[in-house]
DNA sequence: GCCGTTTTCGGCCCGACTGTTTTCAGTCG
């Protein structure tokens, strides 16, 4: 069973405690599970085997149990008896904005409500505003978020949510008084997707600026507006909050509303413990009750006695643990970057020419980049045959001898065949600096074949690279059926390493498989697999999936400079087995 | 249900905003 799967029975379970009125604190519990196990590294199916599923942030005794239960058998009884005390379709009732457990609760026990049809019903016909401590007003904001659920997805890939708030800021970047503005919540952890846009930022007169900011061209609809926070609904339908405090709280506020939810819970419980209450305007103390305000965050954690965490790893998962023992790794950087070791030219299906792509790698400052077009395999459009690579080789040694400051490497992006074959011969594959093999059709395999076919690539001793590892897109395609501990082992021992794929809507492998195979010690690549000159600048999708991954400079092989790595091509590639 | 520099029991993060109310419950992040 998936780890997915898992940790949304727990937080179903969490939701059915929550709306039956049980405490607080158990829904609580359930719920920071459900968490844990989404960003696990690893399977919990694993874990169990291994007897480590109290390393598990949240598991303790009970639900350790449960989920051995879960995971063995295929069901759990507790969640099964608890499903059938609720009339169906009570849980998706919560996933509406405004509506909470409390009303959840009354909607399907006083007037029978188990669908989103019922629901828009019944507000039409005036039920639900009837209902105590509810009016129109209420029913109608519950209506509109209904209709707002029909029409749009439910988040945004990082790569679309980036430029929209890029562009918010600099509309409200002319508000006169206004300071420090800047992005916050997921966005600024880097999360794949973002649910919505907070922005922060300090100013003496905070109501001129909310004011400005609901009235801004994005703005549809205005949720709310009080004195130190606003939300609206942008034309594209992205909900946006900003909050906006003095200028010597920022610190304290950026880190409130960074988050996460469970990393904020953590760090707040770890003040309690030591006598401080921490919110967005500071330290305070709770015998004395004397406020202490910060600047800049890394005063904050540093008044806990905690070393300063980046954004990325801000989880609640291990970073406080590690930030107490000072333990907080140096994060790969953007410009740690020496080069792009995975693009498409006009060669095959790219749109830009050798030498244009050349040329914008030399201009990110790169000293190397690798062509590596498509093999003439099923299905992808003007791949190259063997003799097109030959000539392709040849034009990329004239190109070298000509160009200054960016050296060329000759490479290929090899299909692999549904079978595991390469879509091109052993020797011309030797004859190439690099060869990164990619699956490009046949996606639907079950488990146990498409861990066959890959493993398959990965034994070849031409393959230095395997590409997008699990070939999901976000928000189109689920990632392949494959046993990724099996093939991550693999390229442990075979020192085949892995891409992380920077395209916004890849960014695969994601951070917590990188996360596991940094663990196991595999060479990792950030590429951007660009199509265009344009997209060498995805770089930074894939560096901070790098960062959500726990990775340094030293992980990711496209950091060491030209001769170094020219060295490691030219060498065959070693292998530990 | 979890967990411990005060604890194996008794605590458990913190504040803003709305709508429906005259003091606050519910929801959100």
């Amino acid at each position: 069973m998936k780890n997915t799967e898992v940790a949304t029975i727990f937080q179903d379970i969490a939701d059915f405690l929550d709306i039956k009125g049980e405490s607080p604190f158990k829904v609580r519990a359930y719920q920071r599970v459900a968490r844990s196990i989404e960003h696990s590294p690893q399977e919990v199916e694993q874990l169990m085997n291994e007897g480590k599923l109290g390393d598990i942030p949240g598991v303790g005794e009970a639900i350790a149990k449960k989920i051995t239960e879960l995971v063995t058998t295929g069901h759990l009884e507790y969640y099964d008896k608890l499903r059938a005390e609720f009339p169906p379709g009570v849980n998706t009732l919560l996933d509406i904005p405004g509506i909470g457990p409390r009303t959840a609760m009354r909607l399907s026990t006083e007037l029978e409500i188990k669908s989103l049809e019922e629901l828009e019903a019944a507000i039409r016909e005036g039920k639900v505003a009837s209902l105590y401590r509810m009016g129109d007003k209420t029913a109608e904001n519950i209506l509109r978020h209904v209709q707002a659920m029909r029409s749009k997805e439910q988040r945004l890939p990082i790569g679309e949510a980036l430029p929209l708030v890029e562009d918010i800021i600099t509309s409200l970047g002319h508000c006169p008084g206004l300071e420090n503005l800047t992005s916050a919540g997921s966005l600024r952890r880097f999360r794949e997707t973002i649910g919505d846009i907070d922005l922060m930022g300090t100013a003496e007169d905070k109501d001129k600026i909310l004011e400005a900011f609901v009235r801004l061209p994005q703005t549809k609809e205005v949720l709310s507006c009080g004195g130190t926070k606003a939300s609206i609904i942008t034309q594209a339908d992205i909900q946006v909050d900003l909050r906006v405090v003095e200028h010597d709280c920022f610190g304290s506020l950026l880190q409130y509303f960074t988050g996460s939810k469970q990393h904020n819970i953590t760090l707040r419980e770890r003040g309690h413990r030591q006598g401080l209450k921490l919110s967005e305007y500071g330290i305070q103390s709770r015998t004395t009750g004397l406020l202490e305000k910060f600047a800049t965050e890394e005063e904050f954690y540093r008044r806990l006695g905690l070393e300063f965490i980046p954004p990325e790893l801000r989880e609640g998962q291990i970073e406080i643990e590690k930030a107490e023992q000072w333990a907080i790794p140096e994060l790969i950087k953007l410009s740690d970057i020496k080069g792009d070791l995975h693009v498409h030219t006009n060669w095959s299906d790219g749109h830009d020419s050798i030498e244009a792509m050349a040329l914008a790698a030399r201009d990110l400052g790169y000293q190397y980049l690798a062509i590596t077009d498509h093999s003439a395999g099923r299905g992808i459009a003007h791949g190259l045959n063997e003799e097109r690579v030959r000539e392709q080789i040849v034009q990329i040694n004239t190109l070298n001898q000509r160009l200054n400051g960016i050296h060329l490497f000759s490479g290929v992006e090899v299909d692999i065949r549904a079978d595991g074959n390469l879509d091109l011969p052993d020797d011309l594959l030797r004859e190439l600096d690099i060869v990164i093999a990619g699956v490009h059709s046949a996606m639907g395999q079950e488990e146990e074949k498409m861990t066959r076919r890959i493993l398959r690539a990965i034994e070849n001793p031409h393959v230095d690279v395997l590409a997008h590892p699990t070939c999901r897109l976000l928000g189109g395609r689920e990632p392949v059926s494959v046993d990724l501990e099996a093939v991550f082992k693999a390229a442990a021992r075979t020192n085949t390493a892995l891409e992380i794929n920077s395209m916004p809507d890849r960014l695969d492998l994601k951070d917590t498989h990188v996360f596991r195979a940094r663990e196991l010690g595999i060479k990792l690549l950030i590429n951007t697999d660009a199509h265009s000159t344009k997209h060498l600048e995805y770089m930074r999708f894939g560096v901070g999936v790098a960062r959500r991954g726990w990775c340094e400079a030293r992980h990711v092989l496209n950091t060491i400079p030209l001769a170094e790595l020219s060295a490691l091509f030219t060498s065959p590639r070693s292998s530990s087995a």
